[in-house]
DNA sequence: TGATTGCATCGACCATCATCAACACATCTA
DNA sequence: TAGATGTGTTGATGATGGTCGATGCAATCA
């Protein structure tokens, strides 16, 4: 049960821990860039969470598929089967993309559906940027 | 109830609930486009093996150096003391680097210069642009 | 030639990860 | 209420990865 739902701007739902996470990711990944001045360890390490997360091929086509889904949302049931790998491990790769604030996921009824946060997906495509 | 499964036009079956929630049509649930896998497991594991060479705060201040270097490029010596770690280690990661196409190393005399691969930089950075 | 320097590689250790089966929990239905 | 379903979690296991010290190899120098 969502005892710690915080519904947001837009009308979705997370979790406060979630939001923690979120809220504790973007405000420290205030546009470090690797490429623009030199790393601090702190700052390395936070930027190499976001793309270890996405250093996997599993999590890459779940990315992919959110990405091309028309809806923009994608319920944990419709990945199992085309992801080609047990509930358990896909459960896994979303929570795993979902603590690095790649995506979020938004239970209604029984179902959980999975979105895409662009935001977080721009930050780690500008920490990439050889311009400030 | 059950016998209200509905079939899609990809032969999967889903609940009347499963639907009534969706709200669409039976085409927009089961859109091919989303079920048809984008990412090939082929380019998802090439993909996967340049994000996860950037999954390692060594690894993203070894680049972030050679972003920062005047002349584009850095001995091998030149790592090892402000990264802190062995040079066996440097290496290491210098190695993993340059197998995802990220850095090139240039041996002249006793010394390997390493310098910055831009154009897989910048692959993997339109990798993360969520817009067509 | 022998010694030194710079870099790569190897072996070993430990930590982390990917995966699955099984289970736990919440939600919905009959 | 009991049963079915969707999802998250746990435990176990094999694989992968990061690190170091030691070693190997090539280039340079005395």
């Amino acid at each position: 049960m969502m005892v710690d739902a915080i519904t947001l701007v837009n009308g979705r739902t997370v979790t406060a821990e979630h939001a923690a996470v979120v809220g504790r990711t973007n405000a420290a990944v205030c546009c470090p860039s690797v490429l623009a001045a030199p790393l601090d360890a702190r700052s390395a390490g936070q930027l190499a969470r976001g793309f270890g997360a996405l250093g996997d091929p599993v999590r890459l086509r779940l990315l992919s598929m959110l990405a091309a889904a028309p809806a923009g949302e994608i319920c944990v049931c419709e990945f199992v089967a085309p992801i080609g790998k047990s509930q358990g491990t896909v459960s896994h790769h979303l929570r795993i993309l979902s603590e690095a604030g790649l995506v979020h996921g938004d239970r209604r009824g029984k179902w959980v559906w999975y979105s895409l946060d662009h935001a977080r997906l721009a930050q780690l495509r500008s920490a990439l940027d050889t311009q400030p």
